[in-house]
DNA sequence: AGCTTTTATGATTGTATGCGCATAACGGCG
DNA sequence: CGCCGTTATGCGCATACAATCATAAAAGCT
């Protein structure tokens, strides 16, 4: 039993993937860490990621209509910061499943 | 404390970033809520889906490089199955901020 | 062997988007 | 006001990939 539950929306899955499609860009992801190191201006995640100034602009824009960043003015600058729990979460499950398949290689290279 | 966590490797963000973009993909989100009715072959999952038989066939094969599925040979047809207690932790998570959104807009719209 | 059914794959097209350049918009300071 | 530093955006290019058609490969049947 359970394992046949009904089967979500076409809506409810375009909203699952919309977020994925958010984490499937290194880009993003890489910025989303380089964050957690604390709030920081666009200038700093520059130098952090070595992206152009218009492409992390963009990419903060995405991140930040999915709510996965925010942003405070500071005189002129933007100070953006992302508290993630959630991204956290994911990619612990994700580093899970690889390493969990890693292991069945070894194991298969072992056995064979 | 705890903050500050070092920087995962370029090559680590590349494969996140290849894992998410796996469920970034309606279609391939349809496919695995499929196969949890159970295993069945190419053709329930046309009728299930709709889609036609090579782009199911294409999406099979990503999400079984990816060890999301696997399959058995039945004669001449090929049973698909997926067990995916990963797939559902990622996407109860995703589900659940997807709700706090919305509560947070609708309190701000009872606020405003 | 040929024939049929089922699945996988080569070729192609269309669309989305990452990425940078140039520039515009915004905000502070003399 | 003009000037400068910071961020956002229009534009173009290149690439990735979803989606389809046509066809090949695999497996059973007569």
């Amino acid at each position: 039993m359970g394992a046949a539950g009904s089967m979500p929306s076409p809506q409810l899955l375009e909203e699952y993937s919309q977020f994925f499609r958010l984490l499937s860009e290194p880009a993003r992801l890489q910025i989303l860490c380089q964050l957690k190191q604390g709030p920081m201006d666009v200038a700093s995640l520059i130098d952090g990621t070595g992206f152009s100034q218009s492409h992390i602009s963009r990419q903060l824009g995405q991140l930040q209509r999915a709510g996965l960043v925010r942003c405070d003015r500071e005189g002129v600058r933007t100070i953006w910061s992302a508290d993630n729990a959630l991204v956290d979460d994911l990619c612990a499950l994700v580093q899970n499943r690889l390493r969990q398949r890693l292991e069945l290689q070894l194991q298969q290279l072992a056995a064979g």
